[in-house]
DNA sequence: AATGTAATATTACATGTGTAGTTAATGAGC
DNA sequence: GCTCATTAACTACACATGTAATATTACATT
């Protein structure tokens, strides 16, 4: 597995545009942050390179523009934002994260029901395997 | 509410004697965090009072000594901390974190089981609101 | 070929963090 | 009172990040 990558809020909506589109130029990543973030493009072009260096993401050169696509899909960082989150806060311990969104006040009845349906449907799911 | 405070892995480290403790010196903290991380007194001292500037700790002196307490409880950085990383990566909803565990292949049966229990109980608490 | 324009490359600077050496203060023991 | 040991204060430095200006490059057009 890919070494743990931790992102800033910054980094992962640069990330953002990739994932949604697949790939993008700077200056369509700028424009696509600018509502978010207004960043002069240089600086987008710089926040790129440095997460090309760190193989986060690629890219080519097509009509003389950077190109850049994604090397991680958003699932890996999810999973390890939140592996590290849950060792960090939880000592490693789901139940007690899932304990915690339970009570921490976060939460809306309509997303209980969500959940209750999902916690059903993984438990079929785990049956038959 | 206070604003929403993250901090770093060392930072929590520290953060946790203090919260097992109530209290503790610079050299206690130091000792405390030894096995995981062997640190300089300096720097330990340098890492408290930069939290303290942030006014996530505080202290008083007593015998010469530094006595640090935590101005925050470990409740509130989970919350803002667990906060930020849903609205960063989950668009802040909260059931789409907890479906992203249940399928992140990070979970035991035994936290499943954990986890439906503390469903019912919280329903249950609900209900009489 | 010269030039304008768009893009990348280079350089820069502030802030936060991880890390710790050096210096200064102060109380304890001789 | 003087010296030692402890502790905090100050200073320092490297690295990551957020931010962007300036410099360079190179295609397109005249």
């Amino acid at each position: 597995m890919p070494e743990t990558h931790q992102l800033t809020d910054l980094q992962i909506s640069l990330m953002r545009v990739l994932w949604d589109r697949g790939q993008a130029t700077v200056a369509e990543i700028c424009d696509a942050v600018r509502s978010e973030r207004g960043l002069a493009l240089t600086t987008v072009a710089t926040l790129l390179s440095r997460l090309e260096k760190r193989g986060i993401v690629s890219h080519e050169t097509r009509a003389r523009q950077f190109v850049y696509q994604a090397l991680v899909t958003e699932a890996d960082i999810r999973r390890s934002m939140v592996h590290e989150l849950t060792e960090q806060l939880f000592d490693g311990d789901v139940a007690a994260l899932m304990s915690h969104l339970l009570t921490a006040r976060e939460i809306s009845s309509g997303d209980l029901n969500r959940i209750k349906a999902m916690l059903a449907e993984h438990q079929a799911g785990r049956k038959e395997a």
